[in-house]
DNA sequence: TCCATTCTTTGAATCGTTTCATTGTTACGA
DNA sequence: TCGTAACAATGAAACGATTCAAAGAATGGA
């Protein structure tokens, strides 16, 4: 029956200008206690909710920050989401949440979206080919943070996890309680998470004269694919088994344990010791709880959002972008030490 | 250095007055061919991108819906908010994402984001006492559609699952395959869900004169919970197991599959079948593939959006409001049925 | 050529805020 | 009592789009 109440509804309830509704709102210092009750009876009697519409189009700026994510059903980006979130709330913003489903078209349409709302900054996990995209948003004052990708400094900020540690991290620890004969289960070495873990679990064994890495190349990232290749070692039988498993997530090596236990023929971790990737829920609920190395996810989205509040300070021409980069953490569980 | 392009700088530009340019995103038909082709070509010179909080203003209304859910990372929700976002963006709208973690708080601070947002209406699954503050928000033009909980029909609508149903076909199915002293296990009965579940678990025993429904409690919706119930379940012998397992959630269901797996003396589904609920993406790759009810998630997603066009379309006062109830499915794998 | 009709284009008014120069009020010391 | 400073309140202008009545241009028939 009645639309919304505007500020101007207020200021003639409550006998004020416009002008003082609008200090009561947000400068509360500038007006005497008597007009600011009366005001916020007003406000109490009609019901008003700010317009934000309005507020963001004399203010030129919104108050929300655009986080496309390439899936939110992921853990990873779960959690990267909630932390995002908390640390834009304490800053006065808000997050518009996109999941680009890692489809190109969906990733576009959010960026349009969130173009159009004039957000304060987009933090961004690309799928497609956006970077030059994102170049010209930057131009247009758009400050935009890549996560979980490395990007080149002088374009744009980034926050990222070092894959390379974290394959150092596993195999390092496997190596340390003592196995020689590793193997590292793993996707497409196409995707560089994949390759960069490989790559710093070679570093490790490189270290230890007389170990060995195994590559055995996984189908995909499932616990399927895990199964498959669990499969196969079981075959070899006692004497081709590796004393040590590194597999590039937890799938895999979820898929890989239920190989190996399902038979009884092969023990872990007497037999094999067995870590993974990503530090997923189901990890430390595995038959034989998961050994795993865990991205510390909640500084991920904290320090995304620092990072464009830095770029939302300085001015648009100023180079002053930076690479965030964690290092992962080794969890240790009973797949690699006995309990 | 230069601001963004406005409708102005664009009208200046291609030298024609700014209703003109509005009329060419808006009403192409209404302009002639040489003129739309002037204007197109000044947006793109100028990078111009529309002020949707200009539009919005002027509009009185956003083409955003605001939809609240409990939990992002729960694969129920995550399905929802998917085929949610496709149905509104097939009606020319986007949705805003908020995720209350179960905390009232939270939830309260989107849906005060979402009214200042001026959102054209709410989809929430709602955990705090929220129903007479929605009640509010109905009467001030923001409709609400509640998802996952039903709802008195003289005030929402609502889309959700019949639980009692999904009960009853999952109890039935493991009578239907011989089965005759089954067992429910399930977290707190005063989580609605899980005493919907129990309830048409009982109500398909109860068919049958000679099959007993015994009651195993669990600690928690988690696999480390159903992995105690199981063990004690292992520890009657062969004697005392029911010959079907209920578990009112797949987390439970794969706890209950390790304990009885690990010490090879059950075999399922010949000693004992097991079903679980919601068919996660971990049921199907279970060490034995885990039959389950799979929800209808989309179709909760989209009709809840259409419930709200819906509602959009009538006038504040009418009472027209829908509970849609949705059936569940039964998802039958070797826990139950061997391949 | 002229008039009527249809098609295009124009530009001022509007939406609900915030901002800020200006005006009004109060308090206090001289 | 007056002048001055400090404090409060005012209200018009501005943000950038859309809308719509009105003006202008083009077309076609007589």
């Amino acid at each position: 029956m009645s639309r919304t109440a505007s500020i101007k509804d207020v200021a003639n309830h409550a006998g004020v200008a416009v002008g003082t509704v609008s200090n009561v709102l947000n400068y509360p210092d500038r007006v005497s206690e008597r007009t600011k009750v009366r005001v916020l009876q007003a406000i109490d009697d009609l019901g008003f909710v700010r317009n934000d519409a309005a507020r963001q189009l004399r203010a030129g700026q919104s108050r929300t920050i655009g986080l496309i994510v390439l899936d939110v059903g992921n853990p990873f980006f779960t959690s990267v989401v909630r932390s995002a979130e908390d640390a834009a709330a304490l800053s006065g913003s808000a997050v518009l949440l996109g999941d680009s489903g890692h489809n190109a078209e969906r990733e576009s349409h959010y960026i349009d979206l969130f173009q159009e709302q004039r957000v304060q900054g987009l933090l961004i996990s690309p799928v497609g080919d956006v970077i030059d995209r994102l170049d010209q948003l930057r131009e247009r004052g758009v400050p935009t943070v890549l996560v979980d990708r490395r990007a080149d400094e002088s374009r744009f900020s980034s926050v990222s996890v070092d894959d390379d540690a974290g394959g150092y991290l596993a195999a390092r620890h496997l190596l340390d309680i003592g196995r020689r004969r590793l193997a590292f289960v793993g996707g497409p070495l196409t995707i560089h998470q994949v390759a960069d873990r490989l790559e710093g679990a070679r570093r490790a064994v490189a270290e230890v004269p007389e170990a060995t890495l195994e590559i055995l190349e996984a189908a995909g990232q499932s616990v399927l694919a895990g199964r498959t290749v669990g499969n196969s070692l079981v075959e070899r039988g006692d004497g081709g088994l590796p004393d040590g498993i590194f597999c590039a997530n937890d799938l895999l090596a979820l898929g890989v344990m239920q190989s190996l236990t399902m038979m009884h023929t092969v023990r872990i971790p007497e037999d094999t010791a067995l870590i993974g990737y990503d530090d997923i829920d189901f990890a430390v609920s595995a038959v034989v709880p998961l050994s795993s190395i865990r991205q510390p996810t909640e500084a991920l989205g904290r320090t995304a959002i620092e990072l464009l509040v830095e770029e939302n300070n300085g001015n648009v021409g100023e180079h002053k972008h930076r690479s965030v980069v964690f290092t992962p953490e080794l969890v240790v569980r009973q797949s690699t030490v006995k309990g």
